[in-house]
DNA sequence: GTGAATGTTAACAG
DNA sequence: CCTGTTAACATTCA
């Protein structure tokens, strides 16, 4: 379920909620139920990420991890997370983390940093990168503080369409890559985002879980790199290590 | 049956 | 105290 894009399905799947009065509340996450009960959904909102159910007081947030998903009138056989019970519908969310933020959203977080977001503000990711010179580029893809709602697709898929080896610590590339890099994020993140409401996300994927690069004809490189060690798809040939 | 995966955080080790 | 590693979460797919 996760990666920004996905999050924009979801929460445009779940627009019709919003006026509907919660009648009782439960699943096995650790938030005080009982203050769910009677109140009504203002908005449903993303960043990143993160699912925000929006109400007077408070806001649900949602994280989907690596396996979470959602219902609307159907189970599954595995316990939900939470589950909303409204007079017409319900709602399930499995495998989530829930929490609950007091705090007004905008105190909370950046939504400049959304790569889904119309506040999106590709100067300011530059220069987070640039905060950061000795990070390796594919490790700030992945930072949420950088580009919130980045994940690992968009990640090896962002490196291979601008030719840029992950290897790369921010101090090494020019500026003006930063600038490609910050814009293309956003741009693919739509791509993604248009190809997965057409059922044919993984179709154009070059990097991501290829065996081949399709420029260059050879055999992709797939390591754990980074800090973060996730799975990075490359091809040695054509990705420039400055 | 096994292992790996679009992710994050808390706990632990040094 | 800071940094890096591991476990946990408990699904789905190949």
């Amino acid at each position: 379920m996760p990666e920004g894009p996905t999050l924009v399905i979801a929460k445009e799947k779940l627009h019709s909620f919003i006026g509907k009065k919660i009648i009782s509340a439960g699943g096995y996450a650790k938030v005080d139920m009982d203050q769910l009960y009677g109140q009504k959904i203002t908005d449903i909102k993303t960043w990143g990420k993160h699912l925000l159910i929006c109400f007077t007081d408070f806001t649900v947030q949602i994280h989907f991890l690596m396996f979470g998903s959602f219902l609307v009138d159907e189970t599954k056989r595995i316990n939900p997370k939470l589950h909303l019970h409204f007079a017409d519908t319900d709602l399930y969310f499995y495998m989530t983390s829930v929490h609950i933020i007091y705090e007004p959203l905008t105190r909370v977080y950046d939504f400049s940093a959304d790569i889904m977001n119309n506040a999106w503000d590709a100067k300011k990711a530059v220069q987070k990168m640039k905060d950061q010179p000795s990070a390796m580029v594919c490790d700030s893809l992945l930072d949420q503080r950088i580009f919130s709602g980045s994940g690992n697709i968009i990640k090896n898929e962002v490196l291979f369409r601008l030719k840029l080896h992950p290897q790369n610590t921010i101090s090494n590339l020019p500026a003006a890559k930063l600038t490609a890099l910050a814009k293309e994020t956003r741009k693919y993140a739509f791509d993604f985002l248009k190809w997965k409401l057409k059922n044919e996300f993984s179709k154009h994927w070059q990097a991501y879980e290829q065996k081949e690069c399709p420029r260059c004809e050879i055999p992709l490189h797939k390591k754990l790199l980074g800090k973060t060690k996730r799975q990075t798809y490359f091809c040695d040939n054509c990705q420039v290590k400055y």
